[in-house]
DNA sequence: ACAAAAGTGTTTTACATACACCCATGG
DNA sequence: CCATGGGTGTATGTAAAACACTTTTGT
């Protein structure tokens, strides 16, 4: 195959985060060249004999210590001069992460990779603010028609935690009774026995997503659909 | 940048046309290479200089002498195997044309450029199926929330053509009244004076698809969506 | 007893669905 | 006058939206 071209191919991931109310995204700060120190979005080139996915998961592992519970592609970026020292075409990958995995490891190289919080990132390399503003797009978009909000939160988890989640998110209000009617209604969802207590207030039922039941549904032509006013 | 990467960057189109009542895909015939003659979707190599964008707009035209009215990323495929000559990644991209494009013309490269009818495809090269499978899916969920039936049509149209058009591509029976109630709902679309007549049936008024009354209601945070059982 | 968060039902409103007959033209 | 496709309205069902009080715990 005679081609003469010198593009290099590289990804990056946008992985969301959640705690406490409040939504994150992974930086990390780049080592060496002309964004030295610079917060840029983990990833880097792919290798010859490794898929997209699998360049994405291990630069995720590299820079981060980190293992996504969610991920998929974004978009691909590919203008001319988005990286000023040549031609390099990036695949955008979209990412959720679970509390469990929050916090980063100081071992790896991770001791430069940190969450930030969405609405307080610092200036950011390259075209990497375009990316993280198409997947926050993707990531509210989301949340209407697929259950993806589950991979934000710990295995089982009280109600109100879903409900504040789409609130943050979608920086909407909510009516808590109709969200409640509306997503059990799915059938989706399990409520587990046991209870969470926290510092005041009456104690909530954990609740978790049974994936496979899902699954089973969809092929049955089920419809995730949630609409907030 | 010092990197060493020994993979090739292309770009490849899946283009649909509709024409009275069917919808199509746009192929080219291999000239060279392993599979020569085989039929594959219209596409190439990126040039170092070229955003992705216009490497397919480019493509397009040399192989098919066509300009789409309709293109968006679709999805980047890059398994390590999916070319057995070697690494290559590929950027699919989705496109649609009007009637008015779709006779070929004879010059350029076109004489080896194609319309098939979706059903009756041939067996085509590399992975290109599962790239035309994955154009069908975003086809059919775009018709749903996105004025994008339009792009298949000529500007002016009779509204049982759009009807048709939705039954075409969905497999789905339509209840006429409704469909029409629904879509003129919207305010997307304007009535013109002209009539078509065909040979037999009362005329139908022509309708067009008013874009930028479109675009202003987005920004109120107006959705498109239509639903079908 | 009070503060704090969880839990719960009913009424109203809007939209989707189902459904059948008349109209204008060409042959 | 008949065949062909275009054009139209209403009644019913179902799901979304609006809305407020009670329960359980900790302090």
């Amino acid at each position: 195959m005679q081609v003469q071209q010198n593009i290099k191919l590289a990804v990056d991931a946008v992985v969301f985060g959640y705690q406490t109310n409040h939504l994150y995204i992974l930086l990390v700060k780049q080592r060496y060249g002309i964004n030295k120190n610079k917060w840029v979005l983990p990833g880097g080139f792919v290798l010859d004999k490794e898929s997209l996915d699998d360049a994405v998961a291990r630069e995720l592992q590299e820079e981060a210590g980190l293992s996504v519970n969610y991920l998929e592609q974004l978009y691909t970026f590919g203008d001319v001069h988005r990286d000023k020292r040549g031609r390099v075409v990036s695949v955008a990958y979209f990412g959720l992460v679970d509390p469990n995995k929050f916090n980063l490891q100081a071992d790896t190289d991770a001791s430069e990779a940190q969450w930030f919080l969405l609405g307080e990132l610092p200036t950011v390399g390259y075209d990497h603010q375009d990316i993280i503003s198409l997947a926050e797009k993707r990531l509210s978009a989301k949340l209407h028609y697929q259950p993806i909000g589950f991979d934000l939160l710990p295995k089982e988890f009280p109600f109100s935690d879903l409900e504040h989640l789409y609130k943050t998110i979608l920086g909407k209000e909510i009516d808590r009774r109709n969200f409640r009617k509306k997503m059990l209604s799915f059938g989706i969802l399990e409520e587990t026995n046991k209870i969470k207590k926290v510092g005041s207030g009456r104690p909530a039922k954990l609740f978790s997503f049974n994936n496979q039941k899902y699954q089973e549904l969809l092929k049955g032509g089920f419809l995730f659909e949630i609409k907030l006013v």
